[in-house]
RNA sequence: GCCCGGGUGGCGGAAUUGGUAUACGCAAAGGACUUAAAAUCCUUCACUCGCAAGGGUUUGUGGGUUCGAGUCCCACCCCGGGCACCA
């Protein structure tokens, strides 16, 4: 027979809400516990398999962790700025608070209807003023620091949709919306100098456990090196040229420099280049070159600045100096010192272009690596180095550096945040500019900066937002003077609102601060964090980045948002492609809540594979998961269930399944804690009773599984008055896993041969006796000499003819 | 190119420190119940030789260490993700 889930499911869902079983408690005395997942977008398409993945698992260690005696923080809002809103807007005229309204409508019913444990009460929205209000007083503590500026920059720039584009939303080189190449465009823009924390955003990974890979992904995109900074003198004139290095042991080798066809020392230097008309025509190309033609491009393009030469400060030796595009302006200086030998890009340039290729770097065993045909990257033994010659080329690169008086640096990868979008939908930024003061921070008590109302949500054809079109709102006037002003018409990205959406939650309906301290200090910092692999870089280290910065003004009470941080594998289609629309491969939650029940789709989510890998839809897997819900609805039905009965060996196993089962919800191992529920379950199927207390545990820990027909089971035994979901976590009992027998495996070289069930710990001469009694091991024996025999305890005997 | 993962039956996947490879689930086949179907239950199910008892082979490929390797080491191949002219 199968369960009613439509019923039983409404049933449990109403009675948890109405009792308020999920409210987080502020200053409970309870140890608290805070238990984050990624605020979804409202899109359209409602919600996806992704979201289900991750809500479920954190669901049920949110779950567990109230069974275990804390007051836990698990909430929910929506990060509802975006384009697709927008878009649709720019479609259908409609407005995308509207549009907002409706989407979030959707998935709250969608959110509801599996059963998560959600604290609805602290919902939010990053697109409702109250909570944008605090989104711009960020900004401008930001920029009272100084960590917010404007300048100007080249950026992504889409002919077609006359609209600037994020780095993120120019995917390959192209936009994300239209396709179109994206080209390039000066613009002003706000920047945040997140550069500024990179050195405190990479050490204080230390202080967090988050999983490895995360920890490696974030190191890899703050990208340090340790190098020196050189200053190359030019013949005949005042000017250096500074560059960093990693490698000044190759200092020898250095045989011309480049520039970036964007640095500042190529129009300095206009009147001494001879050559400057081509040398001005190469920069012009290399400017109007999209990124993705520039990647593409495998031939290296350059030009020579003739008329000036750079001195090699090691040798005093003259050398060329170029412009090309292969060294970019937005690394380290904008200017490298090119050594063919012992880099490839160099080495491809030099040959290109004729240029000399000294060898100052041998291979390790002394004898001259081959660089006729490659670079020699690699470390070694100096050469051609005059007094350095002959020494470990790392100890050669320190004594370099002394003896011409550089210095060390270090360089990130890390770049500035690009603040600034030319989009309607978004948080405008608190910012005017006064004819007379210039540009002038919003009021503190002006905020929020609201949208206003327009009709019309068409980027312009000159790039800026279309904020800019309103002139009622874009004319203000200036803080400072009075005077009249124009407000900043670009808004901030969508991360802005993510940023700090889980401070939020602490105090989501504070109109003083953004969140109280008292409160800050009880609840943060957020113990476990769980979501996508793919905000791994810019959420994840720009929502750090802002935490370290309100530490650092004293308004957060920790350095590090997130204690601890691990990140689901993606749900694919039934090919192992990704879902989309357009394969329609696409599984709809609410229709396998429909057929299935949310407590089948929930195990099926958590049983379908290893958590953090990526893994195929399988339509017919839920069935398996749906069979084992009936199998324990049937055996509440069907099976005696009472205090009378005892079952030693049912006893062994229920207590097995709850240490592995709670050790495995820690560790993210859902797949097997569901299979260790369902080998539990096959074996209550085997006995006609089962004893009530074990019957008990078992509904305990299958709760934060499958809570609804566990609350149902539970309240059919009729014997307790509290919710299963009020029940401690069970503990399980040592003495009772252990098992007083055990399988010992009889090997001959190596091979199974054989295994009988003896007593534990008995020992290795005990062991040997009882292999050698067997008639099968005495015939694989006869007649051969033992040569030695291994004896793992409680384990296995081993005989070595 | 660099950095992370991963490669185990027809499929998704299990397998503490090296110690019974293939748990659990799906699919499939046979059977029971049924007028029939669905649902449910029972049985089989890595490959292979064999009537059977029993044997042989097998964790991407090739080597190695070990009494013993899915697990450790070396080389290589393939797949997924991230970064990518970062000096």
């Amino acid at each position: 027979m199968n369960y009613n889930h439509q019923k039983i499911e409404k049933k449990w869902q109403a009675y948890w809400e109405k009792n308020n079983f999920n409210r987080a408690e502020d200053f409970s005395k309870k140890p608290k516990y805070y238990c984050l997942v990624e605020f979804p977008y409202p899109s359209g398409d409602g919600l996806h398999m992704g979201h289900l993945r991750s809500y479920t698992a954190m669901d049920i260690v949110a779950r567990k962790r109230r069974m275990e005696g804390f007051n836990v923080l698990f909430p929910i809002g929506w990060d509802a700025f975006g384009l697709p809103t927008e878009n649709y807007a720019i479609k259908t005229g409609i407005h995308p608070k509207i549009v907002t309204k409706k989407n979030t409508d959707t998935f709250r019913k969608q959110l509801k209807s599996l059963g998560f444990s959600f604290d609805w009460d602290r919902e939010i929205d990053t697109t409702d003023p109250q909570y944008y209000k605090w989104t711009q007083w960020i900004f401008l503590q930001l920029y009272k620091k100084g960590l917010a500026y404007k300048k100007k920059t080249t950026i992504n720039w889409c002919p077609s949709c006359k609209i600037g584009l994020a780095n993120e939303e120019a995917v390959g080189g192209k936009c994300e919306r239209c396709g179109t190449p994206v080209e390039k465009k000066e613009k002003e823009q706000w920047i945040l100098k997140i550069t500024e924390y990179a050195e405190k955003l990479l050490k204080d990974l230390n202080l967090v456990d988050y999983w490895e890979k995360i920890k490696i992904q974030q190191a890899n995109w703050i990208g340090k090196s340790e190098g020196a900074s050189i200053d190359f003198k030019i013949q005949g004139s005042s000017f250096k040229i500074q560059v960093f290095t990693t490698r000044p042991d190759t200092l020898y080798g250095c045989t011309y420099m480049v520039l970036s066809p964007e640095h500042e020392l190529v129009q300095n230097l206009k009147s001494e280049i001879s050559n400057f008309s081509e040398v001005e025509k190469y920069i012009n190309e290399a400017k109007n070159k999209s990124d993705l033609q520039r990647t593409e491009e495998k031939e290296k393009t350059g030009v020579e600045l003739k008329g000036i030469k750079a001195i090699n400060p090691v040798n005093g030796k003259e050398i060329p100096i170029f412009a090309a595009d292969y060294v970019l302006s937005s690394y380290g200086t904008g200017a490298i010192m090119a050594v063919p030998a012992h880099d490839q890009r160099d080495f491809d340039f030099a040959r290109k272009f004729g240029l000399e290729i000294i060898q100052v770097i041998a291979s390790k065993s002394g004898e001259k690596a081959d660089i006729s045909k490659k670079a020699f990257e690699e470390e070694g033994t100096t050469m051609n180095s005059e007094e350095f010659d002959g020494m470990d080329n790392r100890k050669a690169g320190e004594l370099i550096v002394g003896k011409i008086g550089a210095k060390k640096t270090v360089n990130y990868k890390l770049r500035d945040w690009i603040f600034s979008r030319q989009h309607y939908w978004g948080e405008p930024i608190p910012i005017v500019f006064c004819e007379k003061c210039g540009e002038v921070p919003v009021d503190e008590k002006d905020l929020p900066v609201k949208l206003p109302e327009v009709k019309k949500y068409e980027p312009t054809d000159t790039g800026e937002s279309p904020l800019a079109a309103i002139k009622e709102w874009v004319n203000t006037k200036c803080p400072k003077c009075g005077g009249p002003a124009k407000r900043e018409t670009d808004t901030m990205p969508n991360w802005a609102g993510s940023s700090w959406y889980f401070l939020r939650y602490i105090d989501p309906k504070n109109d003083k601060s953004f969140a109280d301290f008292k409160k800050l200090e009880y609840w943060t910092p957020v113990d476990w964090y769980n979501g996508g692999m793919e905000h791994t870089t810019l959420h994840l280290l720009y929502s750090r980045f802002w935490n370290k910065f309100l530490y650092d003004i004293g308004v957060v009470p920790t350095t590090e948002p997130y204690k601890k941080r691990t990140s689901q594998g993606m749900i694919l289609g039934e090919g192992g492609e990704k879902m989309s629309k357009s394969r329609g491969n696409v599984v709809n939650p609410d229709d396998l809540v429909k057929e299935f029940g949310t407590d089948a789709t929930r195990v099926y989510e958590m049983f379908i594979g290893p958590f953090d890998q990526a893994i195929a839809w399988d339509p017919h897997g839920i069935e398996g998961a749906s069979r084992f819900l009936n199998k324990v609805w049937n055996i509440s039905q069907e099976k005696k269930i009472s205090e009378d009965v005892n079952n030693e060996e049912i006893e062994k196993e229920i207590n097995k399944a709850i240490k592995k089962v709670g050790e495995d919800i820690e560790m993210m191992r859902f797949n097997t804690a569901v299979s260790t529920l369902m080998i539990f379950i096959n074996k209550c199927y085997e006995l006609e009773e089962i004893p009530l207390s074990v019957w008990k545990k078992f509904l305990i820990i299958l709760a934060p599984f499958a809570p609804h027909i566990s609350e149902e089971l539970w309240q059919i035994i009729g014997d307790e008055k509290e919710s299963v979901s009020k029940q401690n976590w069970p503990k399980y009992d040592e003495k009772l896993i252990k098992e007083d027998n055990f399988d010992l495996i009889i090997q001959v070289n190596g091979k199974l041969r054989h295994k009988i069930t003896t007593s534990k710990n008995i020992s290795q001469k005990e062991a040997e006796e009882l292999a050698l009694a067997e008639e099968k091991i005495k015939n694989l024996v006869r007649g051969q000499s033992i040569k030695k025999i291994i004896f793992v305890k409680d384990k296995l005997i081993n005989i070595v003819l």
